[in-house]
RNA sequence: GCCAGCAUGGCGCAACUGGUAGCGCACCCGACUUGUAAUCGGGCGGUUGCGGGUUCGAGUCCCGCUGCUGGCUCCA
């Protein structure tokens, strides 16, 4: 059959005919912003193509805009193309990796000699700004395996891709080839990408999948390079290390410096700049990495996180208790956490001839108060909970700030119910947790379920697992929150919810947990006595509503920039007095507000007023209160908010109300 | 743990190719003090993370350790 001379194509959601041969760059002529097609062919799925490439009879086809994620990715990709072919050309020797589009940017591997330098990533710099303006169009072909291999001969992990691929390619092939990879050998064909100079010289190709942008020129001015790292090859820890380069990639200059500005925003939200600057916390180095201290101003906000959620445990029916900070070894057997995570704890300490531990959680103690004696099923759900102080040896690169320490303390809690309470159970945590939440103010997160994976990591049957995952599957998805499966990321005992929030640079942080074991009572042989006089075994809730306290700290620092809602401030109210003698009146009103538990002071220091404002701007105290000679006159002051607003001469009795009811309310002003 | 980079008074920075450490803020002292983000003057403070080496001489070069930063791996 011979192919017709005219196509009927669908354009946009618009029926067409074109003529044979037509491409999606003809269709999109004039259109600056389409870097690709979305193309749909006849019994097939979408899928996102080149637009030199030539429709079909009954494609649908969609403009494929530079400003949407699928052209973002695609623009990135491409520059990571660019930034592949600069290295080669200032290191022939240097042996290609994968080099995939990522969040704001793109990276690209490699396998070189020697790792890159500043200066490195400045000449490829270069060296990428002058492909890009030699305007090189990327020309897409197919190929078959062995003509691959043959033609890829130097690029050995190209090569394994290949290999990896086998042959025919499923369509989740690409994804378990590496996370990444997809983008270089997808389902179906192989295809090979040109970069063809403007004479129709070949300057360099790469196996891709593509699409990509049709010329380099696209780039534009909207690129940079951020930084070199290390990257296991396909990101097994087994694997040869190879060098990455990352970099960021917008539509245009204006969409780069906007990108470079928010970093900027970022780093000055950084807890662990605010936790230095508004003197809350530090990491002495003389403690050890990961060891926190707070310092007064800090410990005002640590003891109002944890007032409040001991208070509200016990509004919930939780009981308060206590646990060491060290155990014997066999109690971290029984739990199963030795054989488990014994990499994790601290190693023991020896005396009179038995090894203790660092704990490293708290749930076997709670266990051992649960079994100190008979349990009636009129006692469930039992609740325990205290703040526990645990020690885990995390790697020394991964320390980070308050958000992952060595030292932290857990508002972990129990909750030992029958099965068939479990899931009312779950769902009042849940509750709770989000309660905690909203009243800390924090609105940027997610759930995430994290379910048994493969290996022999996990303990428990099929069965049990299954049952629990379903539990706590139906409470997440009652919330109606965005809830990401995380597939092997459970505990050995048992699955979890998790709350997940951003931090200022982008990293996601575990919070809050709820997870549901079934297997610690049976290691632990808990048991209570039903109605019916026999004896039968509790599951066990885990939940932390904080998750840690520091790495919650910290999250609330990068919220809030440092400018914390009222009723968490170190200091809430600050007196200026406009001059020297107006001090006496501010003094009296700072009496009022601290016997209603404000913590409130007056600036006696012989600084100008204006330094003053400036000085407590700079702490970021919430209720700055000024007085002169008007103020006094009328038993009134003046406030001065954050945001540099004003609200002059308030009666000193409605300031006072008007303080205590923004700390009572935890609102944020 | 792996790769790379960094490490100067409390904080932020300076010191040409190696020639015996400077500045601002903070802090202390004194003077000043009338309306919303820095008053003026003076002073204290570092042997340049720790240990070793090269050199006539090291903050500057080399090695080891500690810590930090960015990734990777990991994260109960």
């Amino acid at each position: 059959m011979s192919e017709p001379a005219v196509l009927r194509v669908v354009v946009d959601g618009a029926e067409r005919e074109v003529a044979a041969g037509t491409t999606g760059a003809a269709l999109y002529e004039g259109r600056r912003d389409v870097v690709a097609v979305r193309t749909t062919a006849v019994g097939g799925a979408p899928e996102l193509r080149d637009l030199s490439r030539e429709l079909a009879d009954g494609d649908a086809v969609e403009a494929v805009e530079v400003g949407s994620p699928d052209g973002l990715d695609v623009l990135r990709h491409s520059t990571a193309h660019v930034l592949a072919q600069a290295v080669q050309s200032l290191h022939p020797q240097a042996k290609l990796g994968i080099g995939p589009p990522v969040r704001d940017g793109f990276y690209y591997d490699f396998d070189v000699e020697v790792p890159f330098t500043p200066e490195d990533l400045k000449a490829l710099e270069k060296e990428m700004q002058r492909i890009v303006k030699e305007g090189q169009t990327f020309a897409r072909r197919v190929v078959t395996d062995s003509e691959a291999r043959a033609e890829l001969a130097d690029e050995p992990y190209k090569l394994e891709l290949i290999g990896l691929k086998g042959g025919t390619g499923s369509p989740e092939a690409g994804d378990e080839v590496a996370e990444g990879a997809s983008v270089e050998v997808g389902a179906g064909e192989l295809t090979i990408y040109d970069n063809v100079r403007r004479g129709g010289e070949v300057a360099w190709k790469d196996l891709c999948r593509g699409p990509h942008v049709p010329s380099t020129r696209l780039l534009a001015n909207g690129w940079q390079l951020t930084r070199t790292a290390a990257a296991y090859w396909r990101g097994d820890q087994a694997n040869q290390q190879l060098q990455r380069v990352y970099g960021t990639a917008w539509p245009s200059k204006d969409e780069l410096r906007a990108h470079l500005e928010r970093l900027a925003e970022a780093e000055r939200r950084d807890h662990r700049r605010l936790g230095a600057e508004l003197d809350l916390f530090s990491f002495p180095d003389e403690i050890g990495s990961g060891l926190a201290v707070f310092h007064p101003r800090g410990g005002v906000i640590k003891r109002e996180m944890e007032d409040y959620v001991r208070r509200r445990h016990v509004e919930e029916g939780f009981d308060y208790v206590g646990t060491p900070h060290i155990s014997k070894q066999a109690l971290f057997e029984t739990s199963g956490h030795l054989p488990y995570y014994a990499d994790t704890m601290f190693p023991p300490m020896e005396l009179e001839n038995a090894q203790y531990y660092l704990k490293a959680m708290n749930c076997p103690m709670h266990n051992l108060i649960f079994r100190s004696r008979g349990r009636s099923y009129r006692e469930l759900p039992l609740r325990f909970f205290e703040f526990g102080s645990v020690y885990r040896y995390e790697k020394s690169g991964v320390v980070h700030g308050l958000t992952r320490v060595r030292g932290l303390t857990q508002d972990d809690s129990h909750s030992y119910c029958t099965p068939e309470q479990a899931p009312a159970e779950v769902e009042k945590l849940l509750g709770f947790v989000l309660g905690l939440l909203a009243d800390f103010g924090l609105d940027d997160y997610y759930l995430e379920l994290s379910t048994r994976g493969t290996g022999d990591k996990f303990i428990g049957s099929d069965e049990e697992w299954e049952q629990a995952t379903e539990v706590l599957r139906g409470c997440a998805e009652r919330t109606g929150l965005e809830l990401v499966p995380d597939p092997g990321g459970a505990a050995f005992y048992g699955p979890k919810i998790s709350v997940q929030a951003r931090d200022a640079i982008g990293r996601t942080w575990q919070m809050s947990t709820i997870q549901y074991d079934f297997n610690q009572p049976a290691r632990f042989g808990l048991e209570f006595t039903a109605a019916d006089g026999s004896h039968q075994q509790p599951v066990m809730i885990h939940s932390a509503k904080f998750g840690s306290l520091e790495r919650f700290f910290g999250v609330l620092v990068e919220h809030y920039a440092g400018a914390f809602p009222p009723w968490l401030a170190p200091v809430q109210v600050v007196g200026v007095p406009v001059a020297e003698d107006f001090a006496p009146h501010l003094h009296d009103v700072v009496r009022q507000l601290k016997a209603q538990g404000i913590r409130a002071e007056v600036d006696d220091s012989d600084d100008r007023m204006q330094k003053k404002i400036r000085t407590h701007s700079k702490a970021k105290v919430p209720f700055v209160l000024i007085a002169g000679g008007d103020d006094v006159e009328a038993g009134a002051v003046s406030f001065r908010y954050r945001d540099g607003s004003q609200d002059n001469g308030v009666p000193v009795a409605e300031a006072v109300a008007r303080i205590v009811e923004a700390v009572r309310s935890r609102v944020q002003v």
